[in-house]
DNA sequence: TTGAAAGCGCTAACAG
DNA sequence: CTGTTAGCGCTTTCAA
């Protein structure tokens, strides 16, 4: 790759405008303390000389980049595909936008790649880190804890290792499941399955704890039959109800512990002739549109705001609540970057999103 | 947001092992030209102090980055929920990740936020850019252009002003859709329509022009009211069926100017009660996958190997392809970097891939 | 081979 | 208010 064409230093401006190094930067930088005739005269210089900047330069002085890192654990090959992320994304992208801050994306394909990761953010790239998908025997926190770069997390984190205390977000995984299986009780049905997430990955365990609790005040109870792990995806779904059906033919509602998993179900179930609502009832999570919508017949679920959790989780960032103990001192800058946020409350470890259940014609 | 943690520098290293701070950047650079009892020294050293090199202030010296941005213009909110750009991404990241380069994604949530990316992209955090999604009257690329960052466009740009020729990876556009058509008169299919994607894209001109290419050799010749303008979307896709319908009911195909769309008109269709393939048959664009596979019916449609653009773009960047004429000399590097690139090539202003006829049931 | 020294372009005291 | 002066942490001549 070429260099970039050599661009304009401060030098260069200062010896244009006539002035010192020093008042350029003041002037670059917001202006104040700088009379306002020479202000002007450096300003036009800044325009005649297309002067930008130099990030590396300025970042090696004051340590700071004005850049986050999305950090998505891709052990699958399934990130990109999977809607969630997009939407996660978007609400990342605006907030940090709004706070002029950079998104610097890092994919991770493999385990090679988490020394790389590591590697990148011990490097001082970036002011933070958001971090996704985590599995629960995922070496990447304790690399980034490691690399010691402020960090927020989407979905709770499962590891237990002494790492200590994370900041989260996450949607009410349980309480959503809770949630939904009622619905299902409330509509008369008896024999309520549920289609499990990705067990190594919290939200698929919560959601699992969400089902159970209510099946076991249920009065048939739990039945084990009834529980069919798969993995999040439209296929996994489909194996999923197969082996569902093989199991209780009977079955008369099916929670799916997402939308995508819940579209394989109900493909199953039209292509063995069963209707839904009438002969199945089923109820997917995520709320992920216009799939949810636009599917026959459209899917009643469980919402989350996903776009909300990113944005929340950047905003969280950047108002330092990610400090790890032993560097304070955040909250000022980020109210001074002209934000909603900088309340210095007590910085939470975690926080939990409501969910709430959308009625379609699928349950 | 909190500072990060100080971390050790050279000098702390060299201190520790006793020697120079050129030695030390010596090992850490590869280590040739240093003594094996030293560069054992060093790594130790470096090892035992969990030293990583700072970037800013490596490329405030070498002006490189080992960074690429992805730009990604998003006048509507289309973009993350396309599973397009996901492809796409997928396959940059991958071939930046296997060339150690670091992806830094810029998303433009409208006007405002073009001249912030302008000035990222001077600001010299990057050493090229990707950019997608350009819309013909788009001031984006004028900015790319004049921030002097060697650039890749994704898909073929439209504009028209002097900014010179570009470097761009796209498919064959016109010629999928031929195949396209020429398919459906192949079925005997008179009445063949065209629901088009969002005409200031250059792709969805391109596709538009193959069909007229093969309508105009048609028996009935090309018929307007067989034209419908769309987006690309969904939701487009069934407003324009709709409107298709009511101009145009003896319609026996359509071509849609991509799967998304296609996925909308065959909702339309259904909800008329029309069959497909049997009174209309359908052929989309794209092969996005499983959407095309696991439609009802499963969707005929014009496949383009989107990851492989996106690393295609890539490869090109990393390449030195996109070196504008002022600035030479970069093959050498691109090779070093272990790459299967660096040939010194004539850099090609343009490359186009192939699309292939994926046959389903839709048609 | 190794080290000393000179910056890369910028900000941030500190004087004036 | 403005300029002067140190560096930030690293690479890279240039000598030794």
């Amino acid at each position: 790759m070429p260099d970039a064409v050599s661009r304009p230093t401060l030098e260069a401006v200062a010896a244009r405008a006539g002035v010192s190094r020093a008042t350029v930067s003041r002037v670059v930088n917001g202006g104040s303390g700088v009379r306002e005739p020479l202000a002007e005269r450096v300003r036009r210089a800044v325009e005649e000389l297309g002067y930008v900047p130099n990030q590396a330069a300025r970042s090696l002085v004051t340590k700071r980049h004005d850049a986050v890192a999305v950090v998505i654990a891709e052990p699958e090959t399934r990130v990109f595909t999977d809607p969630f992320f997009a939407l996660q994304l978007r609400g990342i992208s605006k907030e940090l936008t709004a706070h002029d801050n950079q998104l610097v994306l890092l994919l991770t394909e493999g385990r090679d790649d988490h020394t790389r990761v590591a590697r990148y953010l011990a490097g001082g790239h970036v002011d933070g880190a958001l971090v996704f998908s985590l599995h629960l025997d995922d070496p990447l926190p304790r690399l980034i804890h490691d690399a010691g770069v402020p960090t927020v997390f989407g979905g709770r984190p499962g590891w237990r290792d002494g790492t200590g205390p994370a900041v989260y977000v996450d949607c009410d995984n349980r309480g959503g499941a809770r949630t939904a299986v009622r619905h299902l009780a409330a509509l008369g049905r008896t024999r309520i399955a549920h289609l499990t997430g990705a067990l190594d990955q919290t939200s698929a365990v919560d959601r699992l704890d969400g089902y159970r609790d209510v099946m076991a005040e249920t009065p048939g109870g739990a039945d084990p039959a009834l529980v069919v792990e798969s993995d999040f995806t439209p296929a996994g779904g489909e194996g999923a109800m197969r082996e569902l059906l093989a199991r209780r033919p009977d079955v008369d509602a099916v929670f799916a512990a997402n939308d995508l998993s819940a579209l394989g179900a109900l493909r199953v179930l039209r292509e063995r002739g069963l209707r839904v609502p009438q002969d199945v009832a089923v109820v997917g999570f995520d709320d992920m549109l216009p799939l949810a919508e636009q599917s026959d017949p459209p899917l009643t679920t469980v919402r989350q705001d996903i776009e909300r959790m990113g944005r929340l989780m950047a905003r969280l960032l950047l108002d330092g609540a990610a400090t790890r103990p032993a560097a304070r001192g955040a909250a000022a800058r980020a109210g001074a970057d002209g934000g909603d946020g900088g309340r210095p409350d007590a910085p939470p470890s975690g926080v939990i999103l409501p969910t709430t259940l959308i009625r379609r014609a699928s349950a």
